[in-house]
DNA sequence: GTCTATACGACGATAGAC
DNA sequence: GTCTATCGTCGTATAGAC
């Protein structure tokens, strides 16, 4: 019914592989952590890594490309079930942060790791759709009249900015306590930042 | 009239090659850089090196901590100037806007470089003393009225958040302008953010 | 203090059997 | 599709002359 008829299934090498190499990424970097140490992690051998990509930067370019496109389902997901920029973000800011709780090595990945050192031909994570479809949010907040009109990149980055970094110090262990008992005061404060009154 | 007799002068090859290393790192990545390039960049050979550094590793932490206390200096001058958290905080967000747009690589190397993974033994930026400073003068702000009570990790991130993340974004290139014109503008929003009224 | 030449190890990547 | 064994390169660090 598929497409070969004699190959094997598709494996589930691929799979491992990545969710091994996160692990190892954000635990010690991309460039501490080699190839042998991925084959160990994930119990596939360094010949069907090779095999399933093409090399070390293609493994963390499918990494990177998979954790995009999750967060930007995330995102169109708060799109579609909210309609003001006020709930739009505010859900936003919930969702990365129980992001942080749960899955601390995908926020690690996406918002701490300095992708342009081994991802040169990756478009940046602040260019990304994510991060997109946030500063889209925050413009129509201006043209509902709830966020005051200015430079878009100005208010998104003062709208988030403050919670992202929240993030990397909770990730930093540096906040005792999980995100979600800041995130009332983050939010006020936050909102206050941009909105009109 | 100065300590050895016989030794030629202190040499400026240290200088030198923490010069090139900062143009280096920022360029292309603590790991993307050989001792070899480091050697090039500065006219200074690879024994020279070694002589006056441990090692690699050793490089990247008198630069670090060379510039962890410039930033010091910067931060009690403008503590010692300044009497409230209004000013205070405000002058902060100028500096560090002024260093951004006049040595890039200074801010780039500070704030956007991921130091744990080629320096382990050294204290995390956001632990160190000019952010401690940082995190003090929101304090003081506390007890004077001008800045609402809350828990200081998250007054202080929210203040200064949303400008770090502009620094950032302006390294990355996503800002047309520099910092400057966009600094009254995100000072409103920042100070909005944690003022009491 | 400065240099050149070299030793040595690690890692990315491939070959080729199963 | 999966594996083991191996190759070649590059980069850190040292030795030792000046």
């Amino acid at each position: 019914m598929r497409n070969a008829p004699d190959t094997k299934r598709n494996s589930k090498a691929p799979t491992q592989v990545l969710s091994a190499t996160l692990s190892l990424f954000t635990q010690k970097g991309y460039f501490n952590t080699s190839v042998h140490d991925i084959a160990r992690e994930s119990g596939v051998s360094i010949g069907s890594i090779y095999h399933h990509f093409k090399d070390k930067e293609g493994v963390a370019s499918a990494l990177y490309n998979n954790l995009i496109d999750r967060m930007e389902a995330e995102l169109s997901q708060i799109m579609n079930t909210h309609s003001s920029a006020h709930d739009r973000c505010r859900a936003v800011i919930e969702m990365l942060f129980s992001i942080t709780e749960k899955e601390p090595e995908v926020m690690e990945f996406m918002l701490y790791a300095k992708h342009s050192e081994f991802l040169p031909n990756e478009v940046p994570v602040c260019s990304s759709k994510p991060f997109e479809l946030m500063r889209e949010m925050v413009k129509q907040g201006m043209t509902t009249g709830e966020i005051r009109v200015m430079d878009v990149m100005v208010a998104s980055t003062c709208l988030f900015g403050g919670s992202i970094r929240m993030i990397t110090s909770r990730l930093d262990g540096l906040l005792p306590k999980p995100l979600s008992s800041y995130l009332d005061d983050i939010w006020t404060c936050s909102w206050r930042a941009v909105t009109a009154k």
